[in-house]
DNA sequence: GGTTTACTTGAACGATCGTTCAAGTAATAA
DNA sequence: TTATTACTTGAACGATCGTTCAAGTAAACC
């Protein structure tokens, strides 16, 4: 085994995250990777079956980062730099501000079943790990008790998915944290109720 | 001329709408507008500039609803209104969840420069769009004077990007309206100070 | 030492992509 | 009546797509 598997993953994430599923063409990954086509299909059966463990890696990823946001003394503060942090990076890196799994939901009826899943599970996951910082939030006494949990973890990565669109056209960094702001403020503001 | 103009954008806008840009092929778009190629190459010169025509009057067309909700008697409760329209729409025209700018934003590195400007200009005109509202808003007293209107122009299209993104993996129109509740509740709040 | 296994190479495959073009048609202008 | 214009047709182009495969390599196991 000639190539290291991580290292492999993480240059076809960077490849993937900028591009999009369909538009990496396998002459693009061929060349990102540094592997012939032979290599790749023995490894990974087939452009979809390498999208699959990218979005696998980056779910998992992302679910450490905002585990760590959980665990801090102030989750409230700490999900406030998780925003901040994915969403005013150098431009060099724009294309991170996008989230990976977002772009790929754009795309999502072209990509193939299995890789599909794995999309929309990852989404999945994601949600739970919104879910949990709120009820952390809740329990260090930073959100009022009443807050409704489901709702609110639903609603936060609504705000995520819209403000990664919205900062990945956005040069003022400024503006994008008023909108981090906004988010904040309205999560500890009022809910709907259940009846109408 | 054989093909009414109006039919073609309108057919073109479905498939494109459906598909995006990238995945409709031109032999989709030939079936879709029941023309050989030629005939579309002469018209539009190329895939880009019958998705550039498509692109603006899919502006144009959501140009028009904002203005109406501007002018309704309630800009707020039309406003809600539109919202619901535009994301609990039937399964069969769930395509129509996603705003179709946004999901161009999505594969803009693909699309062209030329439908690319297109892209961008027409976000601009519904940010437009979408600041007439909370200027109507306020000045029939429906949100508080001090309401910062550019700001919340942004952060109203922000959201509104978010919600299709949401309801299109959404099957559950309730908890759909649930968000819009929520938008409704928030452009009402606080929003961030200046200073920080 | 021989066999197996896992991986690598790069030329080549058929399919599909957006596009072109010579030729035809029908309406309008001169 | 002829020329021009605007549009239409459908076969075909070269490029690129994801993928395959026969052949080679190197470490692991018996």
């Amino acid at each position: 085994m000639k190539y290291d598997h991580d290292e492999i993953i993480e240059k076809a994430t960077t490849l993937f995250w900028q591009r999009g599923f369909q538009a990496a063409g396998m002459r693009d990954i061929q060349q990102a990777l540094d592997m012939r086509p032979g290599s790749i299909y023995a490894r990974f059966q087939s452009k979809e079956g390498l999208f699959k463990l990218v979005v696998e890696h980056y779910a998992d990823n992302s679910a450490k980062r905002l585990k760590q946001v959980t665990e801090a003394q102030s989750p409230l503060d700490a999900l406030y730099h998780f925003f901040e942090t994915a969403l005013t990076g150098p431009d060099e890196q724009r294309y991170m501000r996008q989230c990976l799994l977002v772009k790929s939901i754009a795309e999502l009826e072209l990509i193939g079943d299995i890789a599909k899943k794995a999309v929309l599970e990852s989404m999945q996951t994601l949600k739970a790990g919104f879910r949990n910082i709120i009820e952390a939030c809740i329990e260090k006494g930073e959100l009022p008790e009443h807050t409704p949990t489901s709702t609110a973890a639903e609603w936060l990565q609504n705000q995520f998915v819209g403000l990664r669109a919205f900062a990945l056209l956005q040069d003022d960094n400024q503006t994008t944290i008023k909108m981090i702001d906004k988010v904040i403020i309205d999560l500890k503001g009022q809910w709907p109720q259940q009846t109408h």
